[in-house]
DNA sequence: TGAAATTAGTTCAACGATGAACATATTAGT
DNA sequence: ACTAATATGTTCATCGTTGAACTAATTTCA
């Protein structure tokens, strides 16, 4: 018997897989060179977006929702702050937590990087239909659902 | 007018692209945890096997399959060539480049591996149709397409 | 109440990835 | 043939990410 007969690269959930994650590597890297003017970083872009949407979440909730460590949160959130986008508040309620907030300065330099992410995405999705986008989408939202609860 | 009104997550295929983004992490992180046991690091596992399906491919061949600098590529040879696992052997017309190869210890590591990772996908994407893979599939591989010419 | 377990955040050492600068080898153009 | 341009791989400084160990605050529950 072959043994190549039953290699992975024949298993079609496999190979999209693989398609998946290097589809997924070649926008990082093109995001990074579209963000470079605006001096942000992919990370730092992450943390603003999920600052925008959950005003006042705790470092453990951000590092949650990011799928990190929260000690990367430790690390990145000084950079931040001291840039002036990211302000940071101690709960009234729980002095272990600090509640974040983005400042007005980083919610403008959130709004025109999101306009540069917007249009590479707008570019490398043009060949799908809408229909297929958000089949798509749903299938990624499954696998997150499928990972989340262990 | 409300200025949320264009915001990207209003975008479906920014919002989708998000989950993707997302879906990737958190696979990795879960594949990162499967391959603890067989002391394989991914970034390792993603160059034995594309050792695999290249065999005797230069190092500058490997990261720009890898989508990773070369300078990645020579930093990480050495844990592989001295676990015994890959063999370096300069090319005879061209003494620039390296050519590498798998060992056959190299070879039962990766079958091993790729059990493992097939495991995962063929878990996270049971949700999934045959059809809606393959169309997400391609839809990831003409988006490698689009920034592959630049 | 008070001891134990849990939780939020920080520090630290280790490792991965990057890009610039470099050395060496090859190819192109004249 | 000779110079300039290009290509491969390495070194190095830097930064991002991680997990374990730690401190401090809070909750559990006996």
């Amino acid at each position: 018997m072959n043994k190549r007969q039953d290699l992975p690269w024949d298993n079609p959930r496999f190979r999209n897989w693989i398609a998946v994650v290097r589809a997924e590597k070649a926008v990082i890297r093109a995001l990074s060179k579209a963000l470079a003017p605006l001096d942000l970083k992919i990370a730092q872009l992450d943390m603003l977006m999920n600052l925008y949407r959950h005003p006042g979440q705790s470092q453990h909730d951000l590092a949650r929702r990011l799928l990190v460590g929260r000690s990367n949160i430790t690390m990145l959130l000084p950079q931040l702050e001291s840039q002036g986008l990211v302000r940071r508040e101690s709960d009234a309620s729980d002095k272990r937590v600090m509640r974040l907030f983005l400042t007005p300065e980083g919610e403008k330099l959130l709004l025109e990087a999101l306009a540069v992410y917007t249009e590479l995405i707008d570019k490398v999705m043009a060949q799908s239909s809408p229909r297929e986008c958000d089949l798509m989408g749903e299938q990624m939202r499954r696998i997150v659902d499928t990972l989340a609860d262990e």
